[in-house]
DNA sequence: CCCTAATGTTTATGGCGTAAACATATCTGG
DNA sequence: CCAGATATGTTTACGCCATAAACATTAGGG
């Protein structure tokens, strides 16, 4: 427990080090238990131990620093998106891995999840961009359809489409979130087999 | 504009009449252009007239209300889906029609979507519960697996997971809301050729 | 080494949800 | 027909929130 600038004692210090880095640590951990609609502002300088007002030295505003932790959120999912794929390896199911890896994120995570959504309007080209599940996805459907963009573009949004509803609607308690009825979905000898 | 329940003049009246349906009228008017977290209680009372407080004579709080909204808008997605059935006919092609009524749906009226499937748990049982689309989608979905019921449940949360997630992700911005677009990822005879 | 910019704090404003006490209209039974 | 009782509104009040403005402290570069 000591601050994060200096060796000085744990006195309270008028500067806190990093309180950006501070404010977004308490965000994310806030939202593990909340969701992203009920954060305060005040609620988060009280945790971090700053004055209500301090927030706005690093932050215009609350949209702000939601973005931010959307931003975060971003790039946790697209480490978990690519852990899953190299964790399955090359192999063609390995698109599948990736899916039941964007679900389970979703429901481990549900107000980050939404709050990536909710602020950011580049989350698929972010995860995928240039990386391995894109990858994975990519090869899949053009071997699929012999390489017809039109189509690959189709199947790519289907795959997408059925992951992300599958996720939002046991998010939101309309499907039982139970693994099995996830590996049934996501299916890829079924999912895409055409 | 005349009030409801007498012929007396405009002059401000202690009592409204019905103010409980007002404030849901107000609020789902409210929600045509704000998402439904920026719906304040204070607003729609000043809308419709009366005192702030007021509101608490007919919801026991905020969420209550948009409780009720949410109920309006899973009945008005529903009567959406049923009438695209029924203009579809009986053709199995009928299932792509409510697949596609649903998102537009969405996409026409995307803060009361959203404020459904957060308020009720229930909605599919609503949509899918005796409705013509349902039938659609059931049949359709049989005649695929040859009456294996696990077979038939995944094909129905598959479709269902497919235009919710098409639904959500164009809403979000994520995928151009375009006509086409849908089409083409509803095709049935893509979605459901296996 | 001082002064300027960066970072926090205090104070203030207006909006919100909601509880409590009070006011008025409608309904119901004698 | 009329007196409560009950339903429905209003006023007032409280504590929380986001945010703006003015002020305080500190760190770091000429």
């Amino acid at each position: 427990m000591v601050t994060v600038s200096t060796l000085q004692s744990e006195k309270a210090q008028y500067h806190h080090g990093d309180l950006r880095a501070a404010l977004v640590e308490a965000g994310l951990r806030a939202l593990e238990t909340s969701d992203f609609a009920d954060i305060s502002l005040r609620q988060l300088a009280r945790e971090v131990g700053v004055s209500a007002t301090a927030v706005y030295r690093h932050f215009p505003d609350k949209q702000a620093l939601l973005q931010a932790l959307g931003h975060e959120g971003m790039e946790m999912l697209g480490r978990a998106q690519q852990a899953a794929a190299e964790a399955a390896g090359p192999e063609s199911s390995g698109f599948a891995a990736t899916g039941r890896a964007y679900v389970r994120f979703a429901l481990a995570h549900p107000a980050l999840f939404r709050l990536v959504f909710s602020q950011c309007e580049e989350v698929g080209d972010a995860i995928f961009g240039d990386t391995l599940a894109a990858r994975l996805l990519q090869e899949k459907a053009e071997a699929l359809t012999g390489g017809d963009p039109q189509e690959t573009q189709r199947l790519m949004v289907q795959a997408w489409a059925v992951v992300h509803g599958l996720a939002m609607l046991m998010m939101d308690k309309q499907l039982p979130a139970e693994d099995d009825l996830i590996d049934r979905v996501i299916d890829p000898a079924t999912l895409f087999k055409r």
